[in-house]
DNA sequence: CATTTTAACTAACACTTGTTAGTTTAGAGA
DNA sequence: TCTCTAAACTAACAAGTGTTAGTTAAAATG
């Protein structure tokens, strides 16, 4: 069995997607990458057509990641509430396995070119289906009523700035923290 | 009396903060700098001498702001609850009067050079005195004894990313956002 | 063994980068 | 009017950018 099935592109993305944590895209050379995986910026041709590709490779999968799960929470029956926590926990696991790479979903999605349309449409469909569980939410008396949008804002932005703290927790249970964190977020902190 | 008492350098600063918020500081040029002053590249450098000089005035300033604002709040005799209704009031104000520059704070502070260590002890400052105030209002009983550290994560990156959100509402009641901000951000939102 | 594939290399390209030097122009103060 | 200053300009540089072309060495495949 295969562990690490690791093509030599996938090892660039990768190596790429930590230098773009730390950088950001525009900030990193294809020599700093070259020289990050051991060997000359014009090898990395072999691999990859563009820096640009890289970019999109790691973007839009993870993208559509977040559409998957999406699709399968509005699906579900659940309660409204019971929605907002599946998202925090599809949120904890995608930051979980992907820490370097949600750090350009959230800061170098600028610097999509061809795909900037799609990752954008992507991204509206996504707030959208969110806004609406908390609207659905609300007028079912779920949820307080209060703004909608403050409410998806507060969770979404705390959710997408995972990535920066998942790594500071090295004995991270992700089950636990996306319990811990939906409290947080649903339940308040005031007694 | 003079409402704008702006040099012409200050006017460069704050192009460059919008630009830098749209693109990022390494992807901006001193070109498209000079372009969207209406001059030519080597002009700037009447006016400033650096790139990173630039950087520097922006993120410094409002780091500074935050560490005023954050000494007032802890000297405070108020409630553990009423500073952390301070604090959003500050992140709200200082991101209403500074949008482009907390962009710049949030996304571009690795790319400090001289000053990147002096930046880093100002924020550890700042987040460790955020933490205390949870951790003191946990054992006085105002606040749920939750994760002190996952509350003042979801609060912070809410807080850091309302330069994401404040130019959405045209009309911005800063008291009022901060109102609803800390409603939600402490009271939770389920019923 | 012969051949193809993989993955590295050197060398170079055209272009862009931040920045400097030196010059020009228009307005303000004497 | 003369001088000074603010703020623009042109021209250029050295370094760095993404990328291409052509080559080589080792490993896998037939």
């Amino acid at each position: 069995m295969a562990l690490k099935p690791e093509t030599r592109k996938d090892e660039i993305i990768q190596t790429a997607a930590k230098l773009f944590k730390e950088k950001g895209y525009s900030a990193v050379t294809m020599r700093d990458l070259a020289t990050a995986m051991g060997i000359k910026a014009a090898s990395l041709y072999n691999h990859i057509n563009s820096k640009q590709e890289i970019l999109k490779a790691i973007i839009i999968s993870i993208a559509e990641d977040f559409t998957n799960g999406m699709d399968i929470i509005i699906k579900s029956k659940d309660s409204n509430i019971s929605k907002l926590e599946n998202i925090v926990a599809l949120h904890v696991n995608i930051a979980a396995n992907n820490t370097n790479g949600m750090a350009s979903l959230n800061n170098d999605w600028m610097h999509l070119e061809d795909q900037l349309s799609h990752y954008l449409q992507l991204r509206n469909e996504y707030e959208s289906n969110f806004l609406n569980i908390i609207k659905e939410g609300i007028a079912a008396l779920e949820i307080k009523d209060k703004n909608p949008e403050i409410i998806m804002f507060s969770m979404l932005t705390t959710l997408r700035s995972l990535y920066l703290w998942i790594p500071k927790k090295e004995d991270l249970d992700a089950t636990n923290l996306a319990q811990n964190l939906s409290e947080v977020l649903i339940g308040g902190i005031n007694i």
